[in-house]
Parts: structure tokens; C-alpha cells; sequence
DNA sequence: GTTTAACCCTGCACGC
DNA sequence: TGCGTGCAGGGTTAAA
């Protein structure tokens, strides 16, 4: 599933791809969770009308959401929930199942959202309506766009005393992180995830700190992970490589790369968090 | 304040 | 082979 990482690759890919590039016409489709996807508007001309003739001036990114800038003063607002993603292909390419949006683009190409579980949500606003947007506002610093400061990390992790992996994915926290990257990121600082936050020692509130920078842009480098069944896929339906580096994400009983110990998985609700019982304290 | 569970949805693994 | 069932997961919300 896309989380911070696989979104700053699709917003690269998008910035290179289609900023410039005129937006001919808008398509809902109807699938049976088209109108699902685009749950914020009514009526399908909603999300329709102000994208057509619009033109993609930037894509910028915050946690988990896309935002594509137009001229016209519009946002086109995107969150990819567990499976959707983004595709680039020629207009005349098939349409794949799951296809629920068609942005079709000048120059014979399709900007194409498809979303099998249909967990994601593409909305249009203009650029003063942003700044209302209450997904949006409730989010925590990005830990790419907004360096976290030491000070304000290390004093939510004193005042408050949640479970670790509670914690980093509290997107009004640090947005962004979600399953695969917070067990990812604390394993690289030997951190359980059922410490609670206000028991971390100065040594290990540095490595946590570190680590989040560190795993995170390592990730990105590799293109992403695409680990589970709806695999995550980049704008040309490529895979990522992350998956091949990662430490503990779904390797339960497998050896760590560090101790050679049995990898061990918990769950808390329906999630399921993985990590080393030695290395991780 | 924190934790737990339910909800939305589809694809897949599993057992019969 | 084919069916039914259970599970996974992100974000939100309600309840404990």
C-alpha cells in the first residue's frame, strides 16, 4: 500500500510527467465505486467541469495526499488509500479493471486512477478552499517536506505515552507513515512497537529520529515497496524494490538480518506489526 | 488521553 | 472445480 514514499515517486513522476500538459476532458466513470472514489462531490460534473481545459502548473505532496495545482486555481486533491494508483498511458491503451477516473490529456495520453479496493478519494477544490480541507489540516509535519525539529519530536514522545507504533502512524503526528514503514523504522532503531513513548531513553529517541529520515529516503530511492497483493505500482506500472531490502515487514519466521533470530508478528485490532525479539527492546 | 473495534472494499488463501 | 468464509489494510469515528 502507498505510504509516504511510493506517494513522493508517483508526485516526481507526476511533476515530470504531466505538469504543462492540458487536461482535454474529465471522466467519471461508472464503475460500481466510481462515485465512491469521488465521494466529496454530488454529481459527477463536479469533479468533471473544472478540470476540463485546465492545465497541470504543479504536484505537491503532503503525508499520504497529492495535490495537483491547475491554472484556474484548482487542486486536484488525492489520496490513495490501500490500492489506487495512478497511471500514464496512451489514450488508446485497454482500460484496466478498477479504472473509476479518466483524466484524458492532450498529446494522446490518459492520467488514469485505478483503485481496486477502493479505499482512496480524489477531490477538486480551489486553492482557497485548500486551506479548509480538514484531512489536511488535522495532519502532523512531513518528515520530508518539514524536517521534524528535535525539540518538538522528542517532547510529544515525553507528554505522551501511546504505543510506538501507535505513534508514528498518527498521521496528526508525523504524516506519512503507515504499516510497512513503521515497523520498518523501528527495527532500524531496536525499538518495540509496544513501548510506550514516554519510556524512550535520549540514545533511543535519536535512532528513532534518524531512523525515520534514514528508511524513508533509502525507500524512495528504491522506488518503493510493493510488498502485498495489490502491489504498489509507479505512474508507468512499474514495480518498486524496496521489498527486497525490507527487514521485518512480512517475514514473519524468517531470520533477522541482524541476529539471525526468528522474525515474530503480533496484531493488535486486524493489523499486524512485525519485529525482532532480541534486536528490538 | 488512550485503546479497541467497526466500517468501507476487493482479492486471495483456505477448507470443505 | 467451486463455493463460502475469513483476513488484510488506511483512515475515520464511536464506544469503552
Amino acid at each position: 500500500m502507498p505510504e509516504l514514499p511510493e506517494v513522493e515517486i508517483v508526485r516526481r513522476d507526476l511533476e515530470r510527467e504531466v505538469v504543462g500538459k492540458k487536461i482535454r476532458a474529465a471522466e467519471v466513470r461508472s464503475t460500481r465505486n466510481a462515485m465512491r472514489i469521488v465521494r466529496r462531490h454530488a454529481r459527477r460534473k463536479e469533479f468533471e467541469e473544472p478540470l476540463s481545459g485546465a492545465r497541470f502548473t504543479e504536484v505537491a505532496r503532503r503525508g499520504k495526499y497529492l495535490m495537483l495545482r491547475l491554472t484556474g486555481g484548482r487542486v486536484l486533491v488525492a489520496h490513495l488509500g490501500m490500492s489506487g494508483r495512478f497511471l500514464l498511458v496512451k489514450t488508446t491503451a485497454d482500460i484496466e479493471n478498477h479504472t473509476h477516473v479518466v483524466l484524458h490529456l492532450t498529446g494522446g495520453l490518459d492520467l488514469r486512477y485505478v483503485d481496486p479496493r477502493a479505499f482512496g478519494m480524489l477531490f477538486v477544490v480551489t486553492e482557497e478552499e485548500l486551506a479548509d480541507v480538514k484531512e489536511l489540516h488535522r495532519l502532523g509535519l512531513d518528515p520530508l517536506e518539514q524536517p521534524l525539529t528535535w525539540r518538538y519530536f522528542s517532547e510529544t514522545l515525553a507528554q505522551r505515552r501511546t504505543k510506538m507504533k501507535s505513534l508514528l502512524m498518527d498521521q496528526r503526528f508525523i504524516c506519512g507513515i503507515g504499516n510497512i514503514y513503521s515497523d520498518e523504522i523501528l527495527f532500524v532503531s531496536g525499538i518495540r512497537h509496544d513501548r510506550p513513548s514516554d519510556t524512550l531513553s535520549d540514545q533511543e529517541v535519536r535512532r528513532l529520529y534518524r531512523a525515520i529520515q534514514e528508511v524513508l529516503q533509502e525507500a524512495i530511492r528504491e522506488r518503493g515497496t510493493s510488498a502485498d497483493d495489490e502491489q504498489y505500482r509507479d505512474l508507468f506500472g512499474m514495480v518498486g524494490g524496496y521489498q527486497k531490502l525490507l527487514r521485518v515487514y512480512q517475514r514473519e519466521g524468517g531470520a533477522c538480518r541482524r541476529c539471525r533470530t526468528a522474525i515474530e508478528r503480533a496484531r493488535w485490532g486486524n493489523r499486524s506489526t512485525f519485529f525482532c525479539p532480541q534486536c528490538q527492546v
